[in-house]
DNA sequence: CAGCATCCCATTAGATACTG
DNA sequence: CAGTATCTAATGGGATGCTG
């Protein structure tokens, strides 16, 4: 499956924010590494905090992140199935950014929240 | 022109991760306020730092994000046209977000670029 | 529970040509 | 110079059904 978008790295210095957002961008991927900053989350944890992602894109954009190395995904020999999603190393360093695009967010989104009263 | 991605804001908090996202992705979006950042560019300033996207695309992309109210588009009334791109005031208030991102690529992208020496 | 597979539609984005 | 228009290829993403 493809990198989401942003294949192609052909800006000057920009390149760094267009790369960093390929990690981040997918429609899921930022949320879900949101919602992990919090802890461990399997993954009808993660769905149920996601309510219109459907399975498929749920395990693509969680694999796609392990693939970029940002989540660890650890399976457990059970009846039923348990698999662990966690923050990697390298994706608790993107904790900062994350924040960044939620402060942001919930400071100039108006539609987002009603930050009346 | 639909929203590139993420038009549903379905999660919980998470969600202003998402909102925040949906105005800078789009392949172009986040390199062009990057760029925008430095100054005033003129349409084809901006082509020729971004190598590899089409007029169509830059053309979109700039509208997009000045519908979202991140850019001004000044058009002076001249033979040649000239048409100048800035970054509003809203935009501006995303320059540590657009420098988050570009941090943390310069940082921890192996790829994007050598850090050696 | 945590997936994978398949089918199918909607959107995105590239190429190319034309215009005020 | 700074677009617009059209046509098409590629991708993304939803729905549904099956499985270890």
């Amino acid at each position: 499956m493809g990198r989401t978008r942003h294949d192609r790295f052909d800006c000057s210095p920009g390149c760094a924010v267009e790369a960093t957002l390929s990690l981040i961008d997918g429609k899921w991927k930022g949320v879900v590494l949101y919602h992990l900053m919090s802890g461990t989350l399997r993954f009808n944890e993660i769905r149920r905090k996601l309510p219109n992602v459907t399975q498929r894109m749920l395990t693509n954009q969680l694999r796609e992140l392990e693939a970029d190395g940002l989540i660890t995904r650890t399976v457990f020999a059970q009846v039923p199935p348990r698999v662990d999603y966690d923050l990697s190393e390298r994706g608790r360093t993107l904790e900062p950014v994350i924040l960044a695009l939620k402060v942001w967010g919930d400071a100039n989104m108006p539609a987002t929240e009603n930050a009346a009263a």
